[in-house]
DNA sequence: TTAAGTGCAAAGGCTTTGCAGCATA
DNA sequence: TATGCTGCAAAGCCTTTGCACTTAA
């Protein structure tokens, strides 16, 4: 994995605007989409564009240091990588996102690649349905 | 499952538009964006217009007989409701989508139910990466 | 006949891009 | 200093919506 910090690649400077978008990112640690990353931005007082935000989110993609993930609804949020490959549960009624991890996964992608000759990059396990409170409201 | 066809559900009329947009997406049997469809019925001599391409699939979805997925690059698929589920394998190099079944997710989907006390309504897994012959390219 | 669907065009969101000025290395 | 980044505003896409006309039942 290639870093902005340390030199790595040459022609990436770190721009006051990409080290407070990586910051940002780092410490909620949850998915965000480019608008909610930018009004997080301008609360903290910044000065940033939205165009910004998206040219520095699709960077830090190419760079390996986020992954992109689609949730549904045409929204297409990003988070900071982790080691720990996580999959994610939304509910249908209060919206919420809950993490999980699998083992099956990786099982599988081991057996695309050796079944069907597929280089897999990319594993995304998406769930929808109704948590334990929104069970008991009238859906 | 809730069908135009049988009068089962009074108040969707089975207009023209609609009986050619089924038949397309039945005769197909892969999935469409809403732009793939309106061009294919107007190839057929349909009249027709894109926004009642979207009205028509928001309708089937609600009725339950297409199935919408996302597929990543923000771009909405619809595919007509299978018995058997099956999976996305995209391919980077060359767009190709290739379709495969697991039973991994209905094992996960009963463990989600069991240990979580979530209702799931909804189980999608998508993989990208390379398919053998785009292996062989210069990626 | 009447509730519902359709087409058209406009409007809404989100994302991308051209360009001139600015900042990092 | 030079390459690359930023902000702004405009443009691009895809999707939704208002309205008057048309159609299935």
């Amino acid at each position: 994995m290639r870093s902005i910090r340390n030199n790595e690649t040459p022609g990436h400077p770190l721009t006051s605007q990409r080290q407070l978008l990586l910051s940002l990112m780092r410490d909620t640690g949850e998915h965000m989409d480019a608008k909610e990353l930018y009004q997080r931005a301008l609360t903290n007082g910044a000065s940033i564009s939205l165009a910004t935000v998206y040219r520095c989110l699709h960077l830090f993609k190419e760079l390996g240091l986020v992954d992109e993930i689609w949730l549904g609804q045409t929204r297409c949020y990003y988070e900071i990588k982790k080691s720990a490959r996580h999959q994610h549960l939304v509910c249908r009624g209060c919206g919420k996102v809950i993490e999980f991890e699998s083992p099956l996964i990786s099982k599988l992608t081991h057996k695309l690649q050796h079944e069907k000759g597929f280089k897999v990059t990319k594993a995304e396990l998406h769930f929808e349905g109704y948590c334990q409170q929104c069970q008991h409201k009238d859906n």
